[in-house]
DNA sequence: AGAGCTACAATTTTT
DNA sequence: TTGTAGCTCT
């Protein structure tokens, strides 16, 4: 294994493979080169061997590069070490191990629609109403709490005095309790019950501990409370845990991720060795340079300059445009100019944005255009209805008590059980404990149904029982037809989209495309089981279709994160979309700071050319109001940008903008009137009226307001920096100049 | 059971 | 402005 060709940090952060050690790695620093290099240095130069070895990643794209680099620099294969995601990996734990902890080793996955479907039925059973809790809001707090290791149990205890937390503690509990009886866990029960096996089972956690003796993590940034724990119970033994990451492209946060995971890395473990990697090859040092400026504004971070050595570049160009029509055509006006006169291809250009509703305008532009495009994000191939049927009947032959999924197939295609019948069979399966098939087989005993339905059902359990033999005998993409040929789904799916319409063939096409999944699944895999093919579908988003084709590529910045384009976009710089917030002032320093995080990861994607655009005006979600220049482009060093303008066009700076004009903006974001919204409002326009005059009643004991912090009392003047303690936010400095501070 | 209507909400989403 | 979940009427 050769490291000559690493620079010095890299090939630190290679050769240290004893004790715990933190890869800083700034964005383009090569760290999954370094990852990948340190592995094969593990295997060829230290003598490890690979069955030691785990590395864990986010996303299946980031752990099947890994593996093949790995491979191919070894030239050997990698069958043996475990290259996985978080969730691959747990299963992989679960399925050996679960009937410990008392769960059926042949659980299926639940994926975010599930979640809603059955907590929605947990609603139900416990007559509450799906207004005061909001499923979608129920599952956030559920999934944070299981990300924080908080069972049930702990989760109510906590949230005793609170009467609302206390019932969504008790949602909590039985939607557990449902997850189980069905077989079924969800994503964030992937990591949590990983966690509760090796927590409970010494001798379990004694095998994988003494297994893995050398762990790496990559984007340990993005790890949640669970995951950390479970790198730290795996990690005991042995102490060589090697976890890479950027603190500052942390913007998960809302997804529990937590930050101080990264940033307490080296109180966390002891003799902690630091690598930072500052060396970018990605970008030139302009964009680098306004990077490392916009972020420096962040405090909760660990610092980090990233560097170049190809120096220079162009400047940072800003385009500000009447509205998101005219910046949209200006986009795609660039990229037909500068494709023909720089003689670049499509897929050089990318085009980010904060919100998935901008790309719409962008499309248009680009249509009108006739410039080719790839749109990322929007409905998933596996969410689709055909598919999500499929999968349900796939489910329902794999685990029969996964009673979601059969209320989800067991009148589709129509087959005569209607919506009162199923409340029947779900009534009794409730009373009897059981799940809902065991009631469908024993539907003969069941009187209150009509004898009408009861055929009905009887012929759907023979279908499933059929099934469920033929998948004994035929492999996956077979089992598959059968399910088609067997419920006529075809015709189902003619019928419902009247026979030969575009929509129709689209849903056939997708019908076909799955079962070519699990051909190749067939072919690529070593355990060809129907659960191996469940798993393996749940785990996985894409449908590896189209990518490497010469087209424009429109994302979020989310998305783009770990990706590169010679020329960047990055659209809709203004306030209140970026950053985002539905209430401008609600949003906690916390908060802004993730959205400045974004905001280094849209720059650092950029290699060459970085456009920033913003509008005067903009029309979002069927309103239009005047735009206010981003935070984050007063950020930028002047040095770096250049305003392509010719004359200035009128756009309401951050820092200008006053209280008022913020007030405004942010009932744009409120688009459901809440008490306290409109007491706000209420509130900016009387005070409007005596600004002017009290600006000298700022002195120390004064109670002000701020725009961004709220209220908060003097504490101290020097020059124009006023020192605030906010009530919310805590003490702050102030410069005068620059905000408008508000006399109560 | 299904069409058609209304009301409402609309950051970001690696698994 | 657009998508969709849920409801009503047939």
């Amino acid at each position: 294994m050769n490291l000559d060709t690493l620079n010095p940090a890299q090939r630190e952060a290679v050769e240290k493979t004893e004790g715990p050690v933190l890869i800083l790695a700034g964005a383009g620093s090569g760290k999954t080169r370094v990852l990948t290099t340190r592995i094969a240095h593990l295997i060829e130069n230290k003598g490890v061997q690979a069955p030691n070895i785990l590395a864990i990643t986010f996303t299946n794209k980031a752990a099947n590069e890994m593996r093949e680099r790995v491979e191919e620099t070894l030239g050997s294969d990698t069958k043996e070490m475990w290259i996985s995601t978080f969730h691959s990996c747990c299963v992989r734990i679960l399925r050996k191990d679960i009937n410990r902890i008392g769960y059926n080793r042949s659980f299926i996955i639940y994926d975010s629609a599930d979640q809603v479907t059955l907590v929605k039925d947990c609603l139900k059973e416990l007559n509450l109403s799906d207004k005061a809790f909001e499923p979608k809001v129920v599952i956030s707090t559920i999934s944070g709490a299981k990300d924080k290791l908080h069972s049930p149990k702990e989760f109510k205890q906590m949230h005793m005095s609170d009467a609302r937390m206390s019932k969504i503690a008790d949602i909590y509990a039985l939607y557990q309790d449902r997850l189980k009886r069905n077989s079924a866990l969800d994503f964030d029960d992937l990591i949590y019950k990983t966690v509760e096996l090796l927590r409970t089972d010494s001798e379990v956690l004694e095998f994988y501990r003494s297994r893995f003796k050398y762990i790496m993590v990559d984007e340990y940034q993005d790890t949640s409370k669970a995951q950390y724990e479970l790198i730290k119970m795996l990690a005991k033994e042995h102490q060589n845990i090697c976890v890479v990451g950027d603190d500052d492209q942390s913007i998960y946060g809302w997804r529990g991720a937590d930050i101080r995971n990264i940033l307490e890395f080296e109180k966390d473990y002891d003799d902690v060795h630091v690598v930072k990697l500052e060396q970018n090859y990605r970008s030139t040092q302009i964009i680098l340079d306004a990077a490392n400026t916009v972020i420096s504004n962040n405090i909760e971070r660990k610092r980090k300059k990233l560097w170049s050595e190809k120096k220079e570049g162009e400047l940072i160009k800003i385009q500000v445009a009447e509205n998101e029509v005219e910046e949209s055509d200006f986009v795609s006006d660039m990229i037909a100019k500068i494709a023909r006169e720089q003689n670049r291809s499509y897929k050089d250009f990318a085009v980010l944005y904060r919100a998935n509703a901008q790309a719409r305008p962008v499309e248009d532009a680009l249509n009108r255009s006739q410039i080719p495009y790839n749109i990322y994000g929007g409905t998933k191939f596996y969410e689709r209805k055909e598919i999500k049927d499929l999968i349900a009947y796939l489910r329902v032959i794999q685990n029969p008590q996964d009673d979601i999924s059969i209320k989800r197939i067991i009148n589709v295609p129509r087959r005569g059980i209607g919506l009162r019948t199923i409340e029947k069979i779900e009534d009794r399966a409730s009373l009897k404990q059981e799940s809902m098939y065991s009631v469908l087989i024993d539907i003969e005993s069941n009187s209150d149904i009509s004898t009408k339905a009861r055929n009905s059902i009887s012929a759907f359990v023979d279908t499933i029982g059929t099934l469920r033999t033929i998948k004994e005998v035929y492999p996956v993409s077979k089992l598959i037809e059968k399910v088609l040929e067997t419920t006529d789904y075809y015709e189902y799916i003619d019928d419902l989209y009247k026979g030969d319409t575009e929509e129709a063939k689209d849903r056939k096409d997708n019908l076909k495309e799955f079962i070519s999944i699990a051909i190749e699944f067939e072919q690529s895999s070593e355990d060809q089981s129907l659960e191996e093919f469940l798993t393996g579908v749940a785990l996985t988003s894409e449908s590896n279709e189209e990518e490497e084709i010469d087209k424009v590529s429109l994302m979020t910045i989310h998305t783009s994160k770990g990706l590169e384009f010679p020329v960047v976009f990055l659209i809709g710089m203004e306030e209140g979309l970026f950053p985002i917030s539905r209430a401008v002032r609600s949003m906690a320093e916390s908060d802004i700071e993730e959205e400045r995080r974004l905001c280094y990861v849209g720059i650092t994607r950029a290699k060459e050319t970085l456009y920033m655009t913003l509008t005067q005006k903009r029309t979002l979600y069927g309103k239009t109001n005047p735009s206010i220049a981003s935070r984050f482009m007063e950020e930028l060093p002047k040095e770096c940008i250049e305003k392509l303008n010719k004359e200035e066009k009128q756009i309401t700076s951050y820092s200008k903008a006053n209280y008022n004009v913020l007030d405004k903006y942010k009932q744009k974001y409120m688009t459901n009137v809440n008490k306290s919204a409109v007491a706000t409002k209420v509130n900016a326009t009387i005070k409007d009226t005596t600004k002017e005059s009290n600006l000298d009643d700022i002195k120390p004991g004064a109670k002000v307001h701020h725009p961004k912090f709220g209220v908060g009392t003097v504490v101290g003047m020097m020059g124009s920096d006023v020192t605030i303690a906010f009530e919310k936010q805590g003490i702050k400095k102030i410069n005068k100049e620059y905000t408008t501070l508000d006399v109560l």
